[in-house]
DNA sequence: AGCACGCCGACT
DNA sequence: GTCGGCGTGCTC
């Protein structure tokens, strides 16, 4: 593959900085890197670690070419993650260097291990040796053998530091060096392919698992796991994640951000044993440099994460599975702009690997390319252990209404009663944090709106403050009106879970309720305490947003009501339908996954509505015919692709003149229109005007190719033909958001 | 991303 | 007279 070293070599370097890009240097042969090896080069005044990245681009005359200064001691990139990394690139017309970040989001893992000091008994005799002293031998001796740090000896043996200090002074103790300190071992464990409990699993699961498991060690091939609620889906891809295992290679299973929690893990460990190792977002750097390197070392044989996780350097991957592969926070809109599920595919292509997109309501775009025979398609009609899918009824708001000021229709009052009088659990689902959505005067009709967005301002009335959901804002709830200065006139239009909470408690005084919201379940641990916290009973009735509607499991539920089940619908989101329905059905398959039957009741202006309608009548297949019929007539996607085009700046005049600009620069081309440029949907955030144009393109590469060279001069992120006035121009090809 | 260069306000 | 604010530009 690569030629053997005769004489220096000039090489493309690439940087994980969005704004450098890849630059030519010298290798010198007698460093011995290649293509992918992770080098460190002078860049300007200091220095920086990057990619070689192919040869040089002759974009400076030789004698230029300042040298390579070292290659680092880890395995070079392969060829098919950077080949992931242009991809990914190009693909979302993302800067190289910003998608190399990713790949190598771990400064401190491409350095040489730090080694670890520990200590060992030295030569000398200990001359007098008092009792702290003593304790100190005795500990070493009885510990795990060479391999404490000072402080962590000291605390054993219950002296101070200062003591072991003493000791190694004296020469009784001696440091020793251990290269690899790290948290070696702690993935080295192999994750047994057997398990320790062989799931039992049903005629349709083991059909299924087989499929899969055939797919494993076959090359490339993308396969949809379609099915219902409770029907042991993530059992049945762990048979792939099994395969991979059993042929000697790594699997990666990504999950959305929100689902990443301990239910999940448990389950791992029941079938495996072992836990995976877990990538997210959130991890600590220490913990991330040890993933990192053990991910690219081929000791994580599983890792379970986020969607980052997608660019970890797995040296021997085998399989990757998308779980709720629908899921919108699949897409990355901050810094590079990719769908993870979309890219898993990709990745999966390029290492010939097979990917497995799993889910109870699949997008529209994977049900399409498993109609189209692009995707293979297992399907899981029925729950595991013979439960019927939950009853979903429609409560229609015009002609069953609640009491004023209140948000609960007395239908849906009935059921939980009954419920709750029967010793069952049940949910209210909005998907609206907070208080109320939004607060106006009563003196002068005002509206408390964010200074720095287009938004309303939410009251958080647990948190006695009022914020943007936008932005960072947050201010104490006033007492009057900022416009009109009356005392005592503003009122809270509209419910959010807090205001839902302070309605069950006047409807069911003392029933056990609890809240989960993003707010409430901070941190680690916080989730899976709440889980815990119903299945022990200790609340009998959940009030949460779409953090419940996912992933967790609560058995002893049986009634989920959705307090406006419209919520979504509104606005022109060309997903808006699709959404809806996928969450409130995740929504009311939290019902009835125990023993007892589960019922859902959805609350409506709008029982009439296509998604009301397939929910009730539980006609999916309906649904989404109808839906694809829909997007085929417009040439929206998957029929055709969009990209957003959002040009922003504080300046909302000059913001409007360089969208127009943007416009007027448009290619012209049969199959390609270009609407606007138009105010966007949040018009002002963060003090940024905003001026949004909708490019729609044909299915396929197409677009890329008019977006690449008309774009290109304005994505520079400084300095680039829109940067004077201050003015960003952002591009999100496969929009998903429409903010 | 850094880091230097450069051109205007309040201090030893 | 200088120290230092961050706008602008460059890195093979």
């Amino acid at each position: 593959m690569t030629a053997p070293p005769v004489g220096d070599r000039a090489v493309a370097v690439l940087f994980p900085l969005a704004a450098v890009g890849a630059l030519d240097y010298r290798l010198p042969a007698a460093l011995g890197g290649g293509d992918g090896s992770f080098v460190r080069a002078p860049l300007g005044p200091r220095r920086a670690v990057g990619v070689v990245w192919g040869a040089a681009s002759g974009g400076a005359p030789a004698a230029r070419l300042r040298d390579v200064e070292a290659v680092l001691d880890v395995p070079p990139m392969a060829d098919s993650l950077r080949a992931f990394v242009d991809w990914v690139a190009e693909y979302g017309l993302n800067p190289r260097g910003a998608v190399l970040r990713m790949a190598m989001s771990v400064a401190a893992a491409l350095e040489p291990p730090r080694p670890a000091r520990v200590l060992a008994r030295g030569d000398a005799a200990p001359a007098r040796l008092s009792p702290q002293r003593a304790a100190v031998l005795a500990a070493l001796d009885s510990g795990p053998g060479a391999a404490e740090s000072q402080a962590a000896l000291a605390r054993r043996a219950g002296v101070g530091a200062g003591v072991v200090r003493g000791l190694v002074a004296a020469g009784v103790l001696r440091i020793v060096e251990r290269p690899g300190g790290e948290a070696a071992g702690a993935f080295g464990e192999r994750a047994a392919p057997g398990g320790a409990a062989r799931p039992v699993l049903s005629p349709a699961q083991a059909r299924a698992a087989a499929a899969l498991r055939g797919a494993v060690g076959g090359g490339f091939s993308a396969t949809l796991l379609d099915g219902v609620t409770g029907s042991g889906k993530t059992e049945v891809y762990f048979e792939a994640v099994a395969a991979a295992l059993e042929a000697e290679r790594q699997a990666l299973v990504l999950l959305p951000e929100i689902a990443l929690g301990a239910q999940w893990l448990e389950r791992f460990e029941r079938r495996f044993r072992v836990r995976p190792a877990v990538w997210h977002s959130e991890l600590a750097a220490g913990r991330r440099r040890d993933v990192w390197r053990a991910v690219s070392r081929g000791e994580a044989r599983v890792v379970v994460g986020a969607r980052s996780a997608l660019f970890l350097p797995f040296p021997a991957l085998g399989a990757i599975i998308v779980d709720e592969e629908h899921d919108a926070s699949y897409k990355q809109e901050e810094g590079a702009v990719y769908n993870a599920r979309d890219m898993a595919v990709v990745r999966a292509r390029l290492a010939g690997v097979p990917v497995v997109l799993s889910s109870a309501t699949p997008s529209l775009e994977t049900l399409h390319n498993a109609a189209a025979g692009r995707y293979g398609a297992v399907r899981l009609p029925s729950r595991y252990g013979g439960a019927g899918p939950p009853r979903i009824d429609a409560v229609d708001m015009r002609a069953d209404p609640p009491p004023r000021g209140r948000f609960v229709s007395p239908r849906l009052a009935d059921a939980l009663a009954e419920t709750l009088a029967a010793g069952e659990q049940a949910m209210l689902f909005l998907n609206r944090r907070g208080y109320a959505p939004l607060t106006l005067c009563r003196a002068c009709g005002s509206r408390l709106e964010c200074p720095n967005c287009a938004a309303w301002l939410v009251e958080h009335r647990l948190a006695g403050e009022l914020r943007c959901h936008h932005c960072d804002l947050r201010r104490p709830t006033p007492r009057r009106c900022g416009e009109c200065g009356a005392e005592g006139a503003l009122v809270a239009c509209g419910p959010g879970v807090e205001r839902l909470a302070e309605e069950v408690e006047m409807l069911f005084p003392g029933v056990r309720h609890g809240t989960m919201t993003s707010d409430t379940l901070r941190g680690p641990g916080a989730a899976a305490a709440a889980v815990a916290a119903v299945a022990e009973r200790r609340i009998d009735l959940i009030v949460g947003t779409q953090i419940v509607a996912k992933g967790h499991n609560f058995p002893g539920l049986t009634l989920v009501g959705a307090v406006d089940a419209d919520l979504g619908l509104a606005g022109g989101d060309l997903r808006a339908a699709e959404r809806t329905f996928q969450l409130l059905l995740q929504a009311c398959g939290r019902a009835g996954r125990g023993e007892r039957p589960g019922r859902a009741l959805l609350q409506t202006h709008a029982p009439d509505h296509p998604v009301i309608r397939a929910l009730v009548s539980g006609d999916r297949d309906r649904f989404v015919a109808a839906e694809t019929a829909a997007r085929r007539e417009s040439g929206m996607p998957p029929f055709g692709r969009l990209a957003a085009v959002v040009v922003s700046g504080r300046d909302a005049a000059a913001a409007r003149a360089a969208a127009v600009e943007v416009a007027r620069a448009a290619p012209r081309a049969p199959g390609l229109s270009v609407l606007g440029p138009a105010p966007a949907p949040l018009s002002l955030m963060r003090g940024r005007y905003r001026f949004r144009l909708l490019v729609r393109g044909p299915q396929g590469r197409a677009l890329n190719a008019w977006l690449t060279p008309w774009l290109g001069p304005w994505l520079k992120p400084r300095g680039g033909a829109a940067g004077r006035a201050g003015v960003r121009v952002r591009v999100d090809v496969d929009p998903y958001n429409f903010l």
